[in-house]
DNA sequence: GTCATTTATCATGC
DNA sequence: GCATGATAAATGAC
């Protein structure tokens, strides 16, 4: 009876922290250098998790979020969409 | 490279059809993307779930006419609702490789 | 049926 | 005050 109560609660939006620093960088990465198709399979995602030390469903509601917010004001994300390109492609040089 | 302003990528387009008229199946409307269920219907759906994960057509009937909700929104409450027992389920049981949960449905309720 | 996903909404961080 | 991560309806692929 009180369990959907008790469940708001302990949503776990209620202890959400933010990602580390270099979890972000390298969701970033991944993500700009495959702007064409952001879409990591399974074995990307479990790749991306472990570099991030975070869940697979961590990664594909990262993945989801910012697809969603990125379409919906690409404007907002140009100068980051400038800053990991320059960042991939000066690794690409080397 | 230039800039690409008007087309940028098929995914970045806007994907979600709204339903059509009261005659489509579809519960989506221009309106309204998703309806933010009531506590009461909440209660009620996860009091059914409780008593039995899949439940039958009857009581999906029963169920829908008593929360104002379609059979259709009733249908699609319990698959989400089972994937998010998977879920929670799957995260138990990386951190407590002990007891997996049950695997079989009894139909005969 | 499951499953990944889209979008809006929620709750928190700062 | 918005940025951010997680969840809640709803769809479509399979």
């Amino acid at each position: 009876a009180v369990m959907i109560l008790r469940s708001r609660f302990l949503d776990a939006r209620r202890k959400r922290r933010n990602f580390s620093k270099q979890a972000t960088e390298i969701l970033n990465e991944y993500f700009y250098s495959h702007l064409s198709n952001p879409y990591p399979s399974e074995e990307a995602k479990e790749e991306l998790a472990k570099k991030c030390s975070i869940t697979v469903s961590q990664v594909s509601n990262w993945f989801g979020n910012k697809r969603i917010r990125y379409k919906k004001n690409i404007g907002k994300f140009q100068e980051e969409a400038n800053l990991y390109a320059a960042k991939t492609a000066v690794t690409a040089a080397h | 490279p230039g800039a690409q302003r008007r087309t940028p990528y098929e995914w970045m387009r806007r994907s979600v059809a709204a339903g059509g008229g009261g005659g489509s199946g579809k519960t989506r409307t221009k309106d309204k993307y998703r309806v933010v269920y009531t506590d009461h219907q909440r209660l009620e759906l996860e009091k059914e779930f409780h008593y039995s994960r899949y439940i039958t057509i009857r009581r999906k009937s029963e169920l829908a006419a008593n929360l104002g909700l379609t059979e259709r929104q009733v249908k699609i409450w319990f698959q989400n609702r089972r994937a998010k027992e998977r879920k929670v389920n799957k995260k138990k049981q990386q951190q407590q490789p002990s007891q997996p949960p049950p695997p079989a449905h009894d139909v005969t309720a």
